[in-house]
DNA sequence: TTAATACTTAACGGTTTACTTAATTAACGA
DNA sequence: TCGTTAATTAAGTAAACCGTTAAGTATTAA
């Protein structure tokens, strides 16, 4: 889990990543030119993704297609969702008195 | 953002919000005992999570409580949420693929 | 086979991270 | 006030990270 989160906690990767996520596949090239950074770097940041399985690649005569893994998103929301009783039940008593403050109640 | 991820990035901080999203709230003290670090490195974590918005902290006497900071788990949640329309429908699709070969199908 | 394209790996330097022990601050009790 | 407990900040060091340019690999096309 800390690799996907380690691999998701760079500006430069996770703009790679929502790049991806809308996109759905794109060349090495094409991430260069929208992250306005060298090759080497924008492959090494592919690399770290790759090695954390939060993306994929797929090679096309010279080019090099990389997604994401929605499994690799899937696990983030599984991590979430295990502890889930505890974010909801606090967010729902916050909703609660703010509600209360509001002088409103939501049954 | 990549500031919420890279605070989960690390093995020993993931450790310590997990132990406080089970157990509530824990002092400072607790915790190194927990993780079987020296104090002064618990808490440089715990400043790296207090200013990446993920703990809270509350001092009582000499001692100073801990909690996680349920918006930091909702930001997760909710970035999550902002891109499942690519990963839910990528793993319904997979769903299917794996339904057609067990040769069943849920509707 | 030679050249061009697409990308990766190598090598290097500067910054950040993460630990250690030692020193410091703050609150409480005798 | 003095000493103890709880935690943080300071200082120092080794490792990892992230960017660059230069060199290497592989595929396509002339």
């Amino acid at each position: 889990m800390t690799r996907t989160f380690a691999a998701l906690a760079d500006p430069t990767r996770l703009t790679v990543v929502e790049e991806l996520m809308q996109r759905g596949e794109l060349p090495a090239g094409d991430l260069v030119s929208h992250v306005g950074m060298s090759p080497p770097a924008v492959s090494r940041h592919l690399k770290v993704l790759r090695e954390a399985g939060v993306v994929t690649q797929r090679a096309d005569g010279t080019k090099r297609y990389y997604r994401v893994a929605p499994e690799s998103m899937r696990a983030i929301v599984d991590w979430t969702i295990a502890h889930r009783s505890f974010w909801e039940a606090s967010l729902d008593r916050l909703d609660a008195i703010l509600a209360e403050e509001g002088g409103a109640h939501n049954e």
